[in-house]
DNA sequence: CTGTTAGCGCTTTCAA
DNA sequence: TTGAAAGCGCTAACAG
C-alpha cells in the first residue's frame, strides 16, 4: 500500500544540500541575500528536487506569525459580502496574506465559535462583517481588526464601508429631480446593524429637510404578506410620479420588487430604487435603478487597512473608511 | 503602550492549575474522561480564568492533524458555487473540521498557486471545484481529495455534483410535454469542463433520440451580441410554442434572459429553462423555468465523502455522488 | 490516573 | 557567511 507521500522538511533538504537547517531557513526567509550564491544554488536545487515547501504550521509557533487573516461574514449568500469578499481575496494575496472566512450566517452565537476557532489558528488579523456585539470578545482577544460595512459599539475600530449619508443624499437628489414627491422607505429591521440605522437616520432627516412626504416600513423574517400589503396602502392614492420606494439594500430591494410583481404596481409611474446593485436589476423591465457599492474597493481598503496595523510600513497603504456609491439610472425611476 | 494580550499556554494553566502539561493536554484532547474529576475540574477552572485555548499551529506540529480542509471554488461569485460552499461550510462545523476557502477567479495558474499555499498550512483534505486541470499536482501532494461538480481526467477521486444525464432528461421532458419541438441549447465554452461536456452530450444524444430539432450556441467572453444574433435566427420561422431555449447552467441562463429581453422575444411563445435556480428566476415576468440543484446536500455529502477518506469511521457516512434536481416550473415553458 | 521526557518543523540568537 | 543549540506550544509514548 502506498504510504501517503509525507512532505520533505528542512532537515533533508539541509542534507541534501549539505548544509544546515539555519541555512535553509534563510534561504526562505527575508534573509536569503545573507547566503552566498553557491549556497543559494545548492538550496534551491536541493528543495526543487524534493518539492519541499517550509510548513507554514511551524513556522508560526516560532515568532515569525502565521500570515494568516481572518474574515467574518455575516451572510455569505448576500451578493454584496460576497462581492467585497472577493476584494478582500485579492488584497491579501497582494500583501502576501492567507485568508480564513467563516460565514455565520446571521447568528451572534456562531460568530462567538467563529471567533474563537480563528484565534485557535493564530490568525494575525480580523476583518469583521459583524452580526452580534462581539465587541468584548474581540477586546479581549487583543487581535488588530477592521470593521466591514458594519460597526460594533464600544469597540475601538475603522470601519470601512459605503458612505451611507452621501449614499441617501445621492438617492433623495434622484428622486426628487425625477419629480416624484412622497416616499416609502424599505429597510431590514435596523437593530444592532449600524448601516441600516444609519441610513434610515439619515433618510428621515433629509427627507424632511427636502419636504418629501414619507413613510418607513421595516421587513422581517422574510414575510412578504405585510410588506404587499404596506406597499398596497402606500400606492393607494394612486397618482403617477407622485410616489417612490427606495430600498435600504439589496434584501429590500428583492422584496419589494416581489410585491410590485404580486400587486401588478407598474415600476416607473410608482418609481424603485434601491442601494446594492444586483445582476438582475437591470433585466427586469423597465430596469431597476440602484446605486451600487465599489466592492472590491471596499474589500481592498479593508485589507490595506489591516496591513497597516499589522506592518510598521515606511509609507502606510492609502485608503478610504467611507466609499462613495455610483448611480445607475434606469426605468424605474422614469415617472 | 499596552502590550497585546499574549495568549495564555498549557504551561501556565498546568502551573495554575498545580498540574502538568500533560494532565492540560489531555484535558483538551480525547483522553479527558481518563483524568480524574477533581483534576479535570480543577484544569477547567485554571483555563477559563487564563482565557486559554489551545494553539490550533502547536497541535498540527505533533501528529495531531491540522483539523483544517481546504476548498477550491472556481469562481465565487457564482451563486452556485456560494451555495454549496455554504452547504460545505455546515458540515466541516459538524464533523469538527475548520474550513479555508480559496478562489481560482477561473485561472489555472491561481489554482496553482492556492494548491500550494493549502499545503503549506498542512489542510488535512481538499474540496476541489475544479478550474484547470491539477491532476499532477494533486496526485503529487497525496492529500486525500473530493472534486466538486467538475471531473479531473487522470485523477483518481471521487465527484459529489448534479445528475447530469438526469438534469438534461428532465429538461427535455418537460419542454416536450409543454409541446415545444425545436431547442436551442446554450452552454458556457465545454472545453476543460467535465460537467459542460456531459451535459452537452447527453443532450445531442437524447434531443435526437426524442425527435427535437435541435441547435447549440457556446457562450464566450461574456460577449451578448454573438448570442443575441444566434437567437434571433432560431426563432425566425416565428410559431408560437414551437422554439425553446435550454440554458445549461445559471450563466447561460442569465445571458439568454438578457437576449430575450433586447430582442423583446416573449418567454413562453418562446421557451426558456435553464439548470441552476436563481433568485431573480421567480420574479422575470412571466417566471423562467429550472432546473434547482440541491446545492446543500451537494456540499455536504462532499465533505462527507471526504471525512471518509480521513477517518476510519466505525459506520462510513453515507453520501451520494450524483445528486437530483429540482423541477420548478413557472410561465417561461407556457407556450 | 498522572508526570516525565522527547520531539514535531522551523526560527533565531550566539558563536565561529 | 555559516552552523550549533535553544526553544515555540503541544502531543505522545513511557514510566510510575
Amino acid at each position: 500500500m502506498p504510504s501517503p507521500p509525507t512532505r520533505a522538511t528542512l532537515i533533508e533538504v539541509a542534507k541534501r544540500a549539505g548544509t544546515s537547517k539555519s541555512s535553509v531557513s534563510r534561504f526562505f526567509g527575508p534573509e536569503r541575500d545573507k547566503l552566498s550564491q553557491s549556497l543559494q544554488q545548492r538550496v534551491a536545487e536541493a528543495a526543487a528536487a524534493l518539492g519541499y515547501q517550509p510548513n507554514q504550521m511551524a513556522r508560526g509557533l516560532k515568532g515569525g506569525g502565521s500570515r494568516l487573516l481572518g474574515m467574518m461574514v455575516a451572510d455569505i449568500r448576500n451578493p454584496f459580502s460576497v462581492a467585497v469578499m472577493h476584494g478582500v481575496e485579492i488584497a491579501c494575496r497582494d500583501f502576501g496574506y492567507s485568508l480564513i472566512v467563516c460565514n455565520t450566517d446571521n447568528d451572534p452565537a456562531l460568530e462567538q465559535h467563529h471567533l474563537a476557532t480563528l484565534a485557535a489558528y493564530q490568525v494575525e488579523g480580523l476583518i469583521i462583517n459583524a452580526v452580534g456585539q462581539s465587541g468584548q470578545t474581540l477586546l479581549d482577544s487583543g487581535v488588530p481588526r477592521v470593521l466591514l460595512d458594519r460597526d460594533i459599539k464600544h469597540l475601538n475600530a475603522e470601519v470601512i464601508g459605503l458612505d451611507n449619508a452621501l449614499a441617501i443624499d445621492m438617492a433623495l437628489a434622484h428622486l426628487a429631480q425625477q419629480g416624484y414627491r412622497s416616499i416609502l422607505y424599505v429597510s431590514e429591521t435596523p437593530e444592532h446593524t449600524s448601516t441600516r440605522q444609519a441610513r434610515l437616520e439619515r433618510f428621515q432627516q433629509q427627507a424632511d429637510a427636502m419636504g418629501f412626504t414619507h413613510q418607513t416600513l421595516m421587513l422581517s423574517h422574510w414575510d412578504i404578506d405585510a410588506p404587499c400589503a404596506n406597499l398596497a396602502t402606500f400606492v393607494e392614492p394612486y397618482a403617477p410620479g407622485h410616489c417612490a420606494v427606495l430600498c435600504a439594500n439589496g434584501n429590500a430591494t428583492l422584496a419589494m420588487a416581489r410585491c410590485f410583481k404580486r400587486l401588478g404596481v407598474a415600476m416607473g409611474p410608482v418609481g424603485l430604487m434601491g442601494i446594492d446593485e444586483l445582476e438582475w436589476c437591470e433585466l427586469m423591465t423597465p430596469g431597476i435603478t440602484t446605486l451600487a457599492q465599489p466592492t472590491d474597493s471596499i474589500g481592498r481598503d479593508a485589507v490595506a487597512c489591516l496591513v497597516n496595523q499589522l506592518e510598521r510600513r515606511a509609507t502606510p497603504l492609502t485608503f478610504h473608511s467611507r466609499h462613495s456609491p455610483q448611480l445607475l439610472v434606469r426605468g424605474s425611476t422614469a415617472p
